[in-house]
Parts: C-alpha cells; structure tokens; sequence
DNA sequence: CTTAAATAGGACTAAAATGGTCCTCTTTTA
DNA sequence: TAAAAGAGGACCATTTTAGTCCTATTTAAG
C-alpha cells in the first residue's frame, strides 16, 4: 500500500494531457474523451487543480484549461499536495491532530525523518520527467515487488 | 496524505516496545498496557507480525512475543509490507490490476521510479533508528508542511 | 490431570474515506 | 440571446479501515 489514491493518479494523466497539447486551451471535455476517463471526474480534477493554481482556467464558451506553469515546474509533490492535501505520512504530523499514546509520540519524529526524505523525492520529479518517460516501459515483479527501470540519477 | 494506515503506526510502536524489552518475551497484554493502545488491537498486530516472521510467538502461559531478529535487521519497509502489504504507489504497479487507461499507463513508469525510490527510502531506515530518535523533538509547520529535524545523512 | 494463561485464526460490525455523478449558477462568445 | 464552457457544491454508493469478539489450541503450573 502506501499509495497515492486514484484521483491523483487521473489528475497526473490529465496534466500530461496539458502538458502534450501545449499550444492552448483544452476542455475538460476534451481532456475526458482523449484520456478516457469519464467526463463529470476530470471536470472536477481540473477544478481541483485550477484551485490551488497548478492550471489556469478560461470560462466561456471556447473556454478551457492549460497549465499555468512549464511541465518542468510542477513536481510530483504539486500534484499530490493539490489532489490529497500535504504529504504527511502520519496523522500526528500533519496539521491538526494530537497524539494520545506517549510511545507513539516517540517514534514519530523518525518517521517525520521518513517523511521529509519521501516529500524530497516527490519534490524532485517534475510533470515534465513524467512526460519524458512515456513510452512503454518493461515491468516485472520480483518477490511481490514491482521493479521497474533504474532510477534516473540525480 | 500519502499516509501510512494507523496500524501500521501502532505496529511500529509495538515493535518498539519488544525492541526496548530485550530480554525475553512480552505478552500482548503487558504491551497493550505499556503502549497504550487498546489490547484487541495489539493483539491483532502480534499475530500479523508473527505471521510474517518480524517477531516469534511462543505460545501457552508464560508465552508471548519477541523480535525474531534485530532491531537493526528490520526496516520500516518491512513494517510496512507486513501489515499493509507491498509498498507500491499506484495500484497498477501492484501485482493483479491491469489497466484500463492508455493514458494512465504511460506515465506509469515513471510513478515507479518514485516508487523505488520511497521503496529505497524505506529500506533504510531500520527500526533501530526509530528508536534511536526516540526522544521529543521540536517539531513544527512552513506553509502547512510539518517540519522535523534534518534528515540523517548517510 | 485439570485449570489458567497465552497465542491462532477468523468472523463480524461500525465508521470513515473514496470515487463518482449530478445539479445549479456564472461567464463568455458567436 | 442562446450555447458552450467552467465554478461550486451536494449527494450517494462502495470500499477500506479500525476495532471487537468468539472459539480453538497450546503450554506451564499446581
């Protein structure tokens, strides 16, 4: 587990879809039709995105969506933030909630550690990386665990 | 988000709790009582964690559990596959599900490469070092993001 | 040899998160 | 002024999660 939830999966899919049609607006229902995800679902992605800022959107007829930064300046980090709210990968550390268990409390701050070290990872892979690695790519398992190409090193 | 499930977290602090009783064995009451977390539920955890071999049950009276390895041979990687299955970000990357989106697909591989790397993270940091930092810590919020002491560098 | 103290293994339920749809309103252009 | 878009929520169904409880089985002690 540990994963992120579908939306914000769909939400990356439909950045990339903005991020390919660079030129200019693009419609929700467009965006639905040539990603194939249902319709009312992407309206309410980009309304989500154009929310916090990650796209810009254009009512009116002809309106529509585009990014409103380069692909190279939304990271991964953006997307998840926008779609799920901040990475936090406990409860005791994001905003409002207050340990009851005194040991819990003790190992939080090593899994604060995790934490930063996950958001820093996320931070560092652009719309654009995701882009660039789009072809299709060989996946296995070995013992359960996906692998898949090698890390591209930074 | 992007959270690990509560239980995982209470598992971890059982985990700490048999790690700081070196000894011998710690029944799941004596840990319930210590954590503070309700018994039913620690006793579950036991019996996953022992199913996947992080800790040893003896069973009877006198009987209760103890690490099966040490703390510094456990990583929060493995805390997390045995009590929520196999770390993966996206469900696709996971073994039984297939795609149904094109789109979705293609930025698959690159939603692994951070999966390995949060995998990496994951791997390396071991139990032993949750309860290293087992001492209050300032900790604190930027912009709606907690902030914890700098990461450990290795 | 019987009883008490443990774990093993599930079944079950309540609550919360998630995914998804739909409706009404506003804006803009033709 | 009508049609095509987005804005903003309300709403529901399904799934996941957390947590409890019940019935074995095992072992040690009296």
């Amino acid at each position: 587990m540990l994963r992120i939830s579908r939306l914000t999966d769909y939400g990356t899919v439909v950045l990339a879809h903005l991020a390919r049609d660079k030129a200019g607006l693009v419609s929700a229902a467009e965006v639905a039709t040539a990603t194939g995800i249902a319709a009312p679902t992407v309206s309410k992605l980009l309304k989500s995105l154009a929310k916090v800022g990650l796209v810009t959107s254009t009512r009116g007829s002809h309106g529509g969506y585009r990014l409103a930064r380069d692909a190279q300046e939304i990271s991964a980090a953006d997307v998840i933030d926008a779609l799920e709210g901040p990475v936090s990968i406990t409860e005791c550390s994001s905003s409002h909630s207050h340990c009851h268990f005194e040991a819990w409390c003790n190992v939080g701050s090593a899994w604060q550690r995790i934490n930063v070290a996950i958001r820093r990872t996320l931070d560092e892979i652009s719309l654009a990386d995701l882009l660039r690695s789009s072809r299709p790519v060989s996946r296995f398992e070995f013992a359960g665990l996906p692998i898949s190409v090698e890390q591209t090193k930074r």
